[in-house]
DNA sequence: GCTCACATGTAATCCGTTACATGATTCT
DNA sequence: AGAATCATGTAACGGATTACATGTGAGC
């Protein structure tokens, strides 16, 4: 049985608690975009799978007359997960980033929009670090009371990451800044 | 006329200098691997296009009796591009990382096996790190000499940014392993 | 009554990788 | 002679997004 990336992000969701499709998206969306996006095209689809395979178990759970269903881990679906994580392989990692990758190609165009992009650059790392530090409180309350402290370490990183990626623009932005006027 | 982000790559890479798709891919395996892969399946079939949309003009460059084509930018090729790279729009980014997804959900298993994945992913980002380092010099040189400075530039940003992530697994090591023995 | 959030799903499409196929040249 | 590298391509597959379709409930 070898599950998709989604099938086990989707596992590790519903290791915190019972989830819908609907309620995953909206978790996710909010605490894992910067790194992890998924789709309800992905989501239910995956969640009749592991349904079949028995490492999760489906829950009506409706609010008055408007359908919901919850799904929950299984032991073998816990099992599944520990697994995945335990495994260790070494993948590699990518930015994907198109911003970055056309201020790598910007020097096909002259040192005033590379300063645009730049400073589009520095405000969008901004603006990502601004949102996840606004949950993190939370996220940290969360963290602390359900056992699951490395939501809360990761939400740390992805706050210091991109705060880095930001300085790291302001630091450019100068040089060029100065470059220009020499 | 609108392209794929590989279409907008390839001629990026064609601005500095005319090269054959197996150029392309050798060049973007060693310097911008860590932000932006590439693949056979996607250049050959791109640069067809890319000629049949005049954007690039094939010119054979056999090496004895084996056959090689390399392409160079045309006048609009060279337009498309610099108008890619001014182009206003914010893209979100996503660092795509299995091992970070697998530490976000490490909660599902003990802490020998977070500290195992932290080690394995500050490993890996130190080896990222070293082997951007080694082809600095010579990116740094080329750089100057054809005008391409922000290749040199972005190199550095992806130094600096996988020598914090290995920072950043060195202190959650520190404190988990702390933790530990509490 | 209208709009927004809740809630579930499917189909078309796109993007990208992998595997395969072929052949020449250079180095050991 | 054999292995590694240079060089070009295609076909199948899988993963993921987008657009579409449908309906309920809550608040204004």
């Amino acid at each position: 049985m070898d599950l998709s990336l989604t099938a086990y992000v989707i596992l590790g969701w519903l290791d915190e608690r019972a989830r819908s499709g609907y309620d995953i998206k909206q978790v996710a969306d909010l605490s894992t975009r910067h790194f992890s996006a998924i789709s309800y095209g992905q989501i239910y689809p995956e969640l009749k799978r592991l349904t079949e395979a028995g490492l999760v178990e489906p829950e009506d759970s409706p609010t008055g007359a408007r359908q919901r269903t919850v799904y929950r881990l299984t032991e073998p679906g816990r099992r599944a997960l520990s697994e995945w994580v335990s495994d260790p392989t070494i993948d590699a990692c990518e930015l994907r980033d198109q911003m970055l990758l056309r201020l790598f190609f910007s020097d096909a165009t002259g040192t005033p929009e590379k300063l645009g992009l730049l400073r589009a650059m520095r405000a969008r790392h901004q603006e990502v670090a601004a949102s996840l530090g606004s949950i993190e409180p939370m996220v940290s309350a969360l963290a602390q009371e359900n056992g699951h402290p490395m939501h809360h370490e990761v939400l740390n990183f992805g706050i210091g990451l991109h705060s880095w990626c930001a300085d790291w623009c302001t630091q450019l932005e100068a040089r060029l800044t100065q470059g220009e006027s020499r």
